[in-house]
DNA sequence: ATAGACGTACGAAAAAAATCGTAGCAATAA
DNA sequence: TTATTGCTACGATTTTTTTCGTACGTCTAT
């Protein structure tokens, strides 16, 4: 039987995720060096990355070629894309659909920068200004 | 061997979301009632609702008395601290940590009407004002 | 008293996610 | 040539989450 490759509608599972970050953050690279990424923030095994690389390659999330003998894996999703998706199932889960809510929560938290609060406010108004 | 049942550090998984918020918005309920305001939006039998709120009683998710030889449930965390307990979570993964990121993104899914926008834009005045 | 109706308890099992062990292949060092 | 090193492939296994089936107990209406 083939598999029949069929388009990732379903968004990354935590560990996944993890993997995706540091490819978008680093570009195409292998497995080795995506495993020793992991590896400084928690202890993993390089088959461990490695098979998940591999269910990911078959789900469509990573595509990798070859080159001089070794695999090289890139993202085959965007970033802004995927958090978009993650966003809106966490947002319908624990703010019952209320970006508001959400947002006014995160500012709560007292981690945005003061640069950040002005970034924010120029969104606004940008937004405000259009319709 | 006796259950410690200590206190949950752990955020709730999602099934277990979906029934700490028919207890945060109706307040306590039997295992019933919250079978029945789940299957308005997806189907679940009864027994798997009562085993997910008597393993949360067990994670001290949830509280119980017994009135009228009937199991009355309540939520023993607040929405406010599961909320934000969750969104530190799912910022770090998703947004590398970054408030700013998270905001800024579902500011800009368009889904905030002008008051959502008037509200927001009043908190980071008052943020600015402060410290 | 006895059959439903309505509840809870408990033990599994099914499904999904995460982890690893072992085998095997190429290049290269000794 | 043989041993070592550095990879990938694949088949489990473990853990967590989700889901139910079955047994049992207590009222209540016949």
């Amino acid at each position: 039987m083939m598999e029949d490759n069929k388009l990732n509608l379903t968004p990354p599972t935590a560990a996944e995720l993890e993997i995706l970050q540091v490819l978008w953050q680093n570009g195409a690279q292998t497995v080795r060096f995506v495993n020793d990424e992991l590896n400084k923030q928690r202890e993993i095994g390089y088959t461990t990355t490695l098979k998940f690389m591999q269910i990911m390659l078959d789900k469509g999330t990573l595509t990798r070629e070859i080159i001089d003998r070794s695999h090289i894996y890139s993202p085959a999703v965007s970033e802004e894309t995927t958090q978009a998706q993650l966003l809106r199932g966490f947002t319908d889960a624990t703010f019952r659909g209320s970006s508001a809510s959400l947002v006014m929560r995160a500012l709560g938290n007292g981690s945005a920068s003061a640069e950040d609060l002005a970034r924010i406010k120029a969104m606004i108004a940008e937004m405000e200004k259009n319709g």
